[in-house]
DNA sequence: ATGAAAGCGCTAACAT
DNA sequence: ATGTTAGCGCTTTCAT
């Protein structure tokens, strides 16, 4: 009943030619005589033949499908996704973004894994998003957007995180916050590392002695932030930070939350700063401001890295040291504001 | 000096045994001792062997992929495709999305294109991202979200459009607007079309004379709105429509600035709503006031309706006439109020 | 101009 | 328990 995948062997019998005649004729191949050809073409549009991606695909070197490769496809991955489609849209590359399927508690490693389920057959070049490791070996050119490890041998994408975590404690500061908390992100992250790094150069800076100060975990993960949120608002409105800078959007979104479920408003009780602008940052009420990352234009930049890299395959040697860091900015919204002059006191719930 | 691909047959000759054996090794299969096994697995953690995607499921019937093919990666279809990644997290699927290289001037037929190319071997399902054809045939299951055509022989999911344009209808009604207008969309596109008919029936259902009702093209197009958003509020005031229905979020806000750039206040002398609630909606000053649709919900139900597909393959029939409907809502914000009470009267520009 | 055959990496009958 | 072999759909020598 269903019609089984329509095979080249098929329409060459439909034709009464060989496969190898159907095989020429589809990559305009020389040594096919017109009249064969146009009979096979009408075959092809009858039968709606396409030829499949992956036999081919084993068969051939070149592929022009370039791969965009992630742990997970979460709104950052989407958002370089997003970028990398916007560089590929009107070129001859087709874009294949895979996400493979968690293996328990596999935090590490799964860029090696997926390169080689899809490099030398499905892809001919790669983007891996937010990997862990960069010392990656590969028989096709490689990007990293967002790298979780430190020095890396193949060309890199990211933002100035140190510089985004000195923004937001900057405008925390010339708000009138002194009594300020962060809800870090993952140590074994550069990205988290390079946040808080910029946020504490920007406190010291400003001389804020470290009795106004408080780290607590976050790990990028709502759920711990929502209890270390807890911990950091339950405390005497005296001691209770007028100010947290989450180390990112997700974690800032849950701290308002808890903040909420305690009776604070937010931003009069509590001003709240996040990083990574994800759409939701812009939807949430109160709007939350935060710091963000140019994510689609580290995909673009990716992209373009990658192509360059596919052009000059050959002829080149592989460049060492490529590292692409763009600007990150605050985006002020309706989450943070001057503290109010007695913390606490105006806490009516 | 670039390692090649690691392959099955590496491994078996490295291990001293036959490619049959490694296979076996790899997929659980009797018939190997326990010692040659571990073996095999020592040199396949030594090699950093992984298996390719390609090989294998040109080989294999299953391949535990579910594939999302869609025209071009943009804001929507990567809100499905994070809505897709919700359900499959954690499960025994592994995602891959196919954005094949948009052939020039072609509307029409993609899917049918990449459900060829990739059905059959790549994937074992797929979810097709507006499609504007549902009534292909396919060796896999297969779930349409927002078909663009009306009729469909595949399981479905859309968003409630037509209430949607009810719901965007009303609230203009309740804020007092009698001179209204409507920016359309495509008339090609289902959810276009319904968008414009809930709007009309709320109209006629509040009995709203047709004189103060207009409807100008708008083709989901920012450069064709403005054109028509030009003609309309460059009207007399006391004939210009106090507020503006705009079929899509692009379409609005295209609309503002046109509004703006002829010295009209968004909402004071024009109230205008969306529809989408893209994040650009919720960005930008004033906040557009529109109607969501629950896209990432969308990609979630496709999901859950294709691994059902998937899972009942054998047993059960094509089970026709599948329609999930979402929900859409009003999401009020800045840029519609009620009109002013002699409309125009306040222009001071 | 056309076709037969090998082989890409892998799995599953089918030997042994 | 292990190996041999055929074949998934396709492209590409290499005959003819």
């Amino acid at each position: 009943m269903i019609p089984p995948r329509v095979t080249i062997r098929e329409v060459a019998q439909a034709a009464g030619v060989s496969v190898a005649t159907v095989s020429k004729v589809l990559n305009d191949r020389y040594g096919v005589s017109e009249a064969t050809a146009n009979r096979v073409r009408g075959v092809i549009a009858d039968l709606g033949y396409e030829s499949s991606l992956v036999a081919r695909s084993l068969r051939n070197q070149k592929t022009n499908v370039i791969g965009v490769l992630v742990a997970d496809l979460e709104p950052f991955s989407a958002e370089v996704l997003k970028g990398v489609a916007d560089v590929l849209r009107g070129t001859e590359y087709e874009l294949v973004a895979y996400a493979g399927a968690a293996r328990l508690g596999e935090h590490v490693g799964w860029e090696r894994r997926h390169l080689n389920r899809l490099s030398g057959t499905l892809i001919d070049g790669a983007v891996l998003v937010t990997p862990t490791v960069t010392d990656v070996v590969a028989n096709i050119p490689v990007v990293a957007v967002d790298p979780h490890a430190g020095r890396s041998d193949i060309p890199t994408v990211d933002s100035d995180n140190s510089r985004g975590g000195y923004l937001a404690a900057q405008h925390l500061l010339a708000l009138g916050h002194r009594r300020i908390a962060m809800v870090t992100g993952r140590p074994d992250l550069m990205s988290s590392q390079l946040r808080e790094d910029g946020f504490r150069a920007a406190l010291s800076d400003a001389h804020l002695p470290s009795s106004g100060l408080q780290f607590v975990p976050g790990g990028y993960d709502p759920a711990i932030a929502r209890e270390s949120a807890h911990a950091l608002l339950t405390m005497p409105p005296g001691l209770r930070p007028t100010a947290v800078f989450a180390a990112n959007d997700a974690t800032a979104l849950a701290t308002i939350d808890v903040a909420r479920s305690l009776g604070l408003r937010v931003p009069d009780d509590l001003s709240v700063i996040g990083f990574d602008n994800v759409p939701d940052a812009a939807m949430c009420t109160p709007g939350l401001t935060t710091i963000e990352q140019p994510i689609r234009e580290m995909g673009r930049r990716a992209a373009l890295l990658l192509i360059e890299r596919l052009h000059a395959a050959d002829l080149a040697p592989v460049p060492s040291g490529i590292h692409v860091r763009l600007d990150t900015r605050l985006v002020p919204r309706a989450s943070t504001a001057a503290p109010a002059l007695v913390p606490g006191s105006v806490r009516l719930g």
